[in-house]
DNA sequence: GACATGAAGATTGCATGCAATATTGGATTC
DNA sequence: GAATCCAATATTGCATGCAATCTTCATGTC
């Protein structure tokens, strides 16, 4: 264990991701000082970091609320993550990628081509479609080497809904999430042959795009994916209201 | 006073944004405590808020250091603010400014235009143009009607140099930096033409390109500027190391 | 009944003390 | 003289206690 704040901000984090200290509300330090088994000087510090990460608010004498997202923000939000990994696209198209990146990339999408090729019912290649997902847009990132540009994309990528693998998976799983997630492969595939070409205006546009497409689908399922509930694990949910 | 936590965070930023608390060295909470007045529980509070800011970083069990910051970094994100104010320029050029938004951009470039007219010589017209340039660019990008891309240019900012208003003036203050702020104040006035003619991809490139010769600028001067020490009001220039 | 008042309780803001860890400096060995 | 070890010191990590502020709610007034 290195310190108690770190593991008590990131609980804390998890538990307001998750829904589990109610919506919108008060936090009490006293509250979480006993749930969380610390003093209220650690769940002090946490709640200070939280706030600069935008996922509580303070007001003072007055305490930390658990902030609240609107749709709106959440979209806004993306649209600023697209214009950023456009922008790490482009650079990545501009500066070129070594034979090594290349590969590293198109090892990703080979592997995401036949997970999606045998569907996502389960559990296991959800999570492996997310973990893919976010290896490819982790590495187009990194390696537009701008150490500044990945900051800003994973300080955004902490707000709720905004990173770009939380993705909304129906209950069924075939279907409307499956056609969406074929589209944003697609773009996945042109974006590494436009970086490859070095169109570099075309690999930002698409990358622009692709997170375009992906606010425009969590705003048409917000509405049904909320009140069915087949969702419970797509983090930071319970933050957003319509 | 709202709380002493806000107000020592501001006093430790302004000190360390002055190099006054030496340059990448470490920083004890004791020494803090003293020179602030105030508790080592708040010294460590403050200390929380600006590792995430990122002027400072931790190290568990070893406390806090001064975070140095290289050209290349400074540079970096530059880049990544003109990307964004790119972007807000381009939003406020698809969705339209109002008559008044209009007005108020112009007003503050014919204020600009007067100003440089007469020359930059003395120490006011410096800060009134660094007041007038922060305005012009803190509307457009709240013009921009995204609240995300506002906080996150606003964020960025928060870095050494990196603030659109973050010029170095050379000691005469006529010649090379009057000539760069003229250039500037041209790119200001394309945009809001661009703008309110509607063209949004002119409106960001001219944006993102602004940003561009402010860094281009930051390093050409750079190694006379740090010598010199003409500029010592430059808030951030002691942790930039070439 | 609506609203103002104020005291009791709850909660935050902050300082301090103590244990745990890291750093320093000198003695010892080779 | 250089390296190693260990004790003394310094520093951080954390819990607790108290004062200041806010909140609640019962009481009184119109």
């Amino acid at each position: 264990m290195s310190t108690q704040l770190d593991s008590t901000a990131q609980a804390i984090r998890e538990h307001l991701l998750a829904g589990e200290l109610g919506s919108s509300g008060k936090l009490r330090e006293q509250n979480l000082s006993q749930d969380f088994g610390v003093s209220r000087t650690v769940i002090r510090l946490a709640l200070g970091q939280l706030e600069l990460e935008g996922l509580v608010t303070r007001e003072p004498n007055k305490g930390f609320r658990i902030r609240s997202f609107t749709l709106d923000e959440v979209t806004d939000a993306i649209l600023v993550r697209g214009e950023l990994e456009g922008m790490a696209a482009r650079l990545c198209a501009q500066h070129g990628l070594s034979e090594v990146e290349q590969e590293g990339l198109r090892d990703i999408l080979r592997k995401l081509d036949t997970l999606l090729a045998h569907g996502i019912q389960s559990l296991a290649s959800r999570m492996a479609w997310i973990d893919l997902n976010d290896a490819f847009h982790a590495r187009l990132i990194d390696f537009s080497r701008n150490a500044s540009l990945s900051e800003t994309i994973a300080s955004l990528s902490g707000m709720p809904l905004v990173a770009a693998s939380a993705t909304v998976f129906d209950p069924k799983g075939l279907g409307p999430t499956l056609a969406r997630l074929i589209a944003a492969q697609q773009d996945h595939h042109l974006v590494l042959e436009a970086i490859c070409a070095r169109e570099s205006d075309r690999a930002g546009y698409i990358m622009r795009e692709h997170a375009r497409k992906s606010a425009e689908n969590k705003k048409l399922g917000f509405d049904a994916m909320q009140r069915t509930q087949h969702v419970p694990a797509l983090p930071g949910l319970a933050l957003v209201t319509g």
